[in-house]
DNA sequence: CCGCTAGCTGGTAACGCTATCAATATATCG
DNA sequence: CGATATATTGATAGCGTTACCAGCTAGCGG
């Protein structure tokens, strides 16, 4: 009565033409397991104990094994499509957003739309709209979208489960994956003060995402607590962008008493204040420290490399489009799924754009608590 | 004997859920022939009677039967995976590059894996291999990666159909898509021959990739066609990072005699010749003209807008991928598929970083023609 | 009229995955 | 502590198609 069972052993002509990819029996054979048990690790199901699905998942990784979308599709489950939908985040930024969740989805092997978007209301929910018609199950947010009440209220209408990405804090309205951009912004203040900075200028994100205002808080706190009386004028309007980081940088460069550190709401415009200094005939960091936060390519792409906080994103990625499949595979049975607020570890990054003030030069001393 | 092909009939429980579409066992129950025979009428195959093809025929069109894609490609090895190797070009290419990929890729429902790798000999083979394994059908090749010899190599020893993106020249050992890059370089120097510069600077591209080579050779034609007599001074090696196109601005523009405008060969380094001309004191363009190549986002997200030239790169991928499907189909069945070379247009799009020059200043005056 | 080659046609076995349900392990409870 | 719930895993059976090969039907030379 074994009869039946045996595919697995020696005995195989395997007549058919061989290709190479690696199947799910493959894996299920690595990891001791069944190839229902794999299947069921990787389309996210919930009943596996944790020890079996890191073995699964290991071998998954070991094996580089993707799904084979025909046969998922012919054995009845239905591919799932997900909406990305993007407007002008820096170019660094989505580079690496877009790598995690191409890389997700080969494995979960799940078909990703890419969709841009106009920066206007109309233009935003048109985005959504379209996503919808093409058949999208649940729609990912990249910032700065992850933010727009557009986008948020379209999507609330059709019910679509939705993950944000890096917005500063967790909404109901839909999942999201970030990082405590509060605690980070503290932290690298931490960090300046530590190398002795007492006059540090702060070049703020686009006012209407919730991350500039968490790490302007953060960098607020730490200063309060270190007991630094903070000067207003030290505070400058950006708007995460590489054009708006020099206006930010210029305006900060030429006040009377200017600061021996600026701190930037993200890489692009600490990346703009080192061109600025530079031009200024300042040397960073000798007469200026530059930090910067994400962590994005333009980081180590300048001279010096930024000091920044480093955010996972292709990580984040990742772990966006997990979420998004399993709320929409809860969405699918249960009909309701709540939101879950992801947080992922973020880490400071010293490199060369910061050190210890260089006081004497044309530098007031500054007046220390 | 006929016991074991009863499937067919009234017993069929038919547990799972019953999707509506018409299979090839319908058609060939109608047609009272095999649903093998069906197969073969469907594809065209030879060996049918004529009235067995038609019977066949009539029953496909009276069931408005239409073949399962997922279990033909399933059953005939139909595997539309294709890997995409990508090492470490700028962020912004990668995204748009990835963009028009994607969005082809959902249109003709194929499946891309990304894979990255280190600059290194053995880490590029490793990346094929890995592909490889996976299950790649063909490859797409961005630059830089596009001319590694070691790549190139491991692909030519699989046989599988590549597609280079972006390289200057068209060698056999693969399809490409690219602009005729020496075509744009003289475009682009007799713009600014136009505008009156006759002390250009040219920062070169990686020595290793063609592309770099054919822009060169543009732009010291166009100077040659014009008579002038280029002062070798003013050649200066990049590697098409932003951190290269620093180091070689500076070089440019602390030249005695220098430039009265930098031709960068990409837009990467012209933006960071940019920065260095603000750092100095330089206007952009009123005392230094300053063009790129590529007109990838950062040309547009600093200040002033680099003029360039334009390179589709999103439609470039989705050519790419089109072309590799087809390589892919014609492999399969023929085996051997000649490479082609598409060329796509580019454009020379005039922005702000480019003017006639200022004469008088601190400038000698240039030894014109 | 027989043995044979060709030409058609059909049977069988995958392709790689998941739905379903049975079996087993673990937890809960009176 | 046995028994009943619950969580986890595995076995089996297809999903719709094509590859491969065996069988059958004609057509043909001798």
């Amino acid at each position: 009565m074994a009869r039946t069972t045996e595919p697995l052993d020696s005995k195989k002509p395997s007549s058919r033409k061989q290709r190479g990819a690696t199947t799910i029996l493959d894996v299920a054979r690595r990891a001791g397991v069944s190839p229902m048990t794999v299947s069921r690790v990787v389309n996210g199901e919930k009943n596996v104990r944790p020890a079996t699905r890191a073995a699964v998942l290991a071998a998954v990784k070991a094996l580089s094994y993707s799904p084979n979308p025909a046969a998922r599709s012919l054995a009845g489950a239905e591919a799932a499509r997900i909406g990305l939908i993007y407007s002008n985040p820096s170019a660094a930024y989505l580079t690496e957003f877009l790598v995690g969740a191409l890389d997700e989805a080969s494995r979960t092997s799940v078909q990703i739309m890419l969709e841009k978007c106009e920066a206007t209301s109309a233009g935003e929910r048109g985005a959504v709209r379209k996503l919808l018609a093409s058949g999208a199950a649940g729609v990912i947010l990249p910032p700065p979208l992850c933010e727009s009440h557009d986008v948020l209220d379209e999507l609330k209408i059709t019910g679509l489960p939705t993950v944000a990405v890096a917005t500063g804090r967790f909404g109901k309205e839909a999942s999201c994956v970030r990082i405590n951009d509060y605690a980070a912004a503290r932290e690298m203040t931490n960090y300046l003060l530590g190398l002795g900075h007492r006059r540090i200028g702060f070049i703020k994100g686009h006012p209407n995402q919730t991350a500039s205002i968490e790490r302007e808080k953060g960098f607020l706190s730490a200063l309060a607590e270190a007991g630094i009386k903070h000067d207003p004028v030290l505070m400058v309007q950006g708007y995460f962008s590489y054009r708006s980081g020099l206006d930010a940088a210029e305006t900060l460069l030429t006040l009377k008493q200017f600061p021996t550190a600026i701190f930037a709401a993200n890489d692009d415009m600490a990346a703009a204040a080192v061109s600025v200094a530079h031009r200024k005939g300042l040397d960073v960091p000798r007469d200026l420290s530059v930090v910067g936060f994400d962590d994005t390519s333009i980081a180590t792409n300048i001279w010096p490399e930024l000091t920044t906080i480093r955010q996972p994103i292709t990580a984040m990625a990742e772990i966006a489009l997990d979420l998004i499949v399993q709320a929409i595979r809860t969405h699918k049975r249960n009909g309701e799924a709540k939101s879950v607020d992801h947080l992922v570890t973020y880490s400071l990054i010293k490199r060369g754009s910061a050190a210890p003030p260089n006081l004497p030069k044309t530098q007031p001393k500054p007046a220390a608590e």
